[in-house]
DNA sequence: CGCTCCTTTGATCAGAATCAAACAACGTGG
DNA sequence: CCACGTTGTTTGATTCTGATCAAAGGAGCG
């Protein structure tokens, strides 16, 4: 029974937008199944392609439904700065759209399964219905905050802080979407993917993961990651979940 | 003639925000006087006086009218994070009273002048007026791509590189907002609050700004700034100004 | 099997933080 | 109007975090 149902709700709207939307604001059927009718085109991408081209009018907004992707910029002495990761639920290019041009470029970082959004369609269901328009306005607040956040990180903590600060998050985040299994998240991200994310060069962000790891807080092997003291990581990163 | 006319427009929306939303779109007589209606409740605050407190429910949303103002936030370390500035036109607190709470601060540099808009009567307005709701997403856009130039700034450039950037991106805001006089821009900001701002110890900040002026780049009074090559200022610190 | 991409280690260097203290400007009250 | 306290700026000396350089292991893949 219950399986049937969850099966019937799914075939409507994808899961992880689904929960995400739903945490927000609770949707009437038709509201669902609008939401359900923005997200009829997938798109699948390999690591590295970018479908956000910094500097390009973007051509869709996207949802990411599996996979991780980033968006990233490269200054002009060729570095690269990740401003921030996508997981499934999230969306990436809204305000991109509406301004016209991309302010940077965006990219899986593994295997990735997009949903491909018409910008006008989605502005008229944005338009037809209100209470999805405010729930959506909460989940770009919601990004907005983690660009804060990732502000404080660059600007204020320490190297092992600003690891122990990420790794926080991303594990937060993974079971929130519930997307922990067996105590072990995925975790798509080389050590150069962490350091141009957390300001840091290669070999001190490698440095300080082993410390980590040899201080018992995490687990870490090729591509999946176990927080083992999530209290403390969270204490010596100074980090606190974000409301909402 | 010029000066009524001027002055009939100022009575119905003030300056800063009128320029700034006719940039975006233009705007009919009635949408104007729906921006004006916003407006009536004006607030006069000092340096540091908060009028966001992290972690409380915002109690409005706030435009500012006439100087400067900070989002920031402090570690449990008490080290502080200047997120970034809100110059006249901008506003603060429109994503924080969606969720329900203020995940920062937020403080005027100097003695500031606030509109205070009442959330309920901010989004009656909004839903009114799709054309406004437009144009307001558009400005939360730029407050976005802002962030993400913040991040970009902290993770990736050095001291001298932000600084520069910095007070390429204040120098280039005020243009737009025409608050250059005789060459010079206000800058009500202490070392103190630029170091924050940029993730540097004062004595660092100090002694950059320093460089800059011995290079001729800028000219640096107490609580003015002149940007004497613009272009070589931004080149040294990789900036471009934003699209919008 | 050989290539490529990623991680790890070692050694050195430099940018920026910190510590300490003097100096300058400002506002206030006597 | 000046003395004084406060806040902000400047300077000097030292330390340290994290960058850079160089190169060796590992793992996955065609």
């Amino acid at each position: 029974m219950e399986d049937i149902a969850e099966m019937i709700m799914t075939s409507r709207m994808p899961a992880p937008i689904q929960a995400r939307l739903s945490r927000i604001a609770d949707l009437t059927a038709t509201e669902e199944a609008a939401v359900a009718g923005l997200l009829r085109n997938r798109m699948s991408l390999k690591r590295g392609a970018d479908f956000i081209k910094d500097g390009k009018p973007p051509s869709a907004i996207y949802l990411v439904e599996k996979g991780w992707a980033v968006r990233y910029a490269i200054t002009t002495e060729g570095k690269r700065q990740i401003m921030n990761v996508a997981l499934p639920g999230d969306l990436v290019g809204y305000h991109c759209s509406l301004i016209g041009v991309a302010h940077y470029s965006a990219m899986p970082l593994s295997e990735t399964v997009l949903s491909v959004i018409e910008p006008a369609q989605f502005s008229e269901v944005l338009a037809a219905h209100p209470k999805l328009s405010r729930a959506f306005s909460r989940l770009a607040a919601s990004d907005l905050a983690g660009l804060r956040v990732q502000t404080i990180r660059l600007g204020r903590l320490t190297a092992e802080q600003r690891i122990a600060h990420f790794l926080s998050e991303l594990w937060h985040r993974s079971v929130r979407i519930e997307a922990i299994r067996d105590g072990w998240m995925m975790l798509p991200m080389t050590q150069t993917d962490i350091s141009d994310t957390l300001g840091l060069s290669l070999v001190h962000t490698n440095r300080q993961l082993q410390s980590l790891k040899r201080d018992g807080l995490i687990l870490l092997k090729r591509d999946r990651l176990r927080v083992v003291d999530a209290g403390a990581l969270a204490r010596l990163g100074d980090y606190s979940p974000l409301a909402l």
